[in-house]
DNA sequence: ATGTCGGATTTAATCCGA
């Protein structure tokens, strides 16, 4: 089985990519972030000519999340019990559903803008939250955990640490929240970089971040023991970073022993 | 690093979020 994860920054501006991208790819299942469109703008019609089903968790102009799977789509759900909301909005940044055997959740994890600003409160609570809503979840089977968590787990994995002093994404309690994700049993799976010495995930668009490989990994997979067990092989495909138009974020791909 | 995007509204420059 082959999956993957990818935040597209909007699915109607990335979709010829993301066609594209799925024809040569080929993943079995895909997780998507930032799709910016409500569940019926998804190009569903688009992605079910290559042979996917989709499930689609949107809310229009910020976030929206999906699955993508051409080996089953079942249990489908959107959000997750004791999920937060911001300002009494519930945000669509989860989507879970079984594929294959494994219950697969796509997550676009609060960005906390600040550790002052109360989404960074938001981010820790929702965090708190998706570790409570995996325990059944794990206790069920094989889990995998995807996506755009806005967190960079070590020092390493921003391009300079002394540029972040006082950053979100960096913090302490940030990094204890996907500690204590990894302590109900999820392994954080090592995806190698195609070119350079470290596997960032995401460049900003700006002053030729991604020229100069000045990147972050944020984007990750996390996975149940069983599952982590089977891995192959797993990369960050920066190619998809390349070129005209590209999103933000490249796509981790995984490899699973069948 | 604050150099660009994407989506929206105030339809064409500006704001917001990242």
């Amino acid at each position: 089985m082959r999956f993957a994860t990818w935040n597209v920054n909007s699915v109607k501006a990335r979709l010829p990519r993301l066609l594209d991208w799925l024809g040569t790819t080929a993943p079995d299942v895909v997780c998507l972030q930032e799709t910016k469109v409500a569940g019926d703008g998804f190009p569903a019609g688009e992605v079910a000519e290559l042979g996917y089903e989709t499930a689609a968790y949107g809310q229009g102009r910020w976030n929206g999340v999906a699955l993508l799977s051409r080996i089953g789509l079942d249990g489908v759900r959107r959000g997750f019990d004791g999920e937060p909301q911001f300002g009494g909005v519930a945000e669509a940044r989860a989507i879970s559903a079984v594929c294959g055997g494994i219950r697969f959740t796509s997550v676009y994890v609060p960005n906390g803008r600040t550790p002052d600003d109360p989404h960074y409160a938001y981010k820790l609570e929702w965090l708190a939250a998706l570790r409570q809503a995996l325990v059944p979840d794990l206790a069920a089977g094989p889990v995998v955990v995807a996506g755009d968590y806005n967190v960079a787990p070590t020092d390493a994995d921003v391009w300079d640490i002394g540029v972040f002093a006082g950053s979100t994404h960096v913090t302490a309690p940030e990094r204890a929240a996907l500690a204590r994700l990894r302590e109900l049993g999820l392994t954080d799976v090592p995806a190698r970089a195609l070119k350079g010495d470290h596997p960032f995930t995401y460049w900003d668009y700006r002053a030729g971040m991604f020229h100069q490989n000045k990147g972050m990994r944020i984007d990750l997979v996390y996975a149940s023991a069983d599952v982590a067990g089977r891995v192959e092989d797993a990369l960050v495909d920066r190619d998809a970073r390349k070129g005209k138009g590209p999103s933000d974020h490249a796509p981790i791909v995984v490899d699973l022993k069948d």
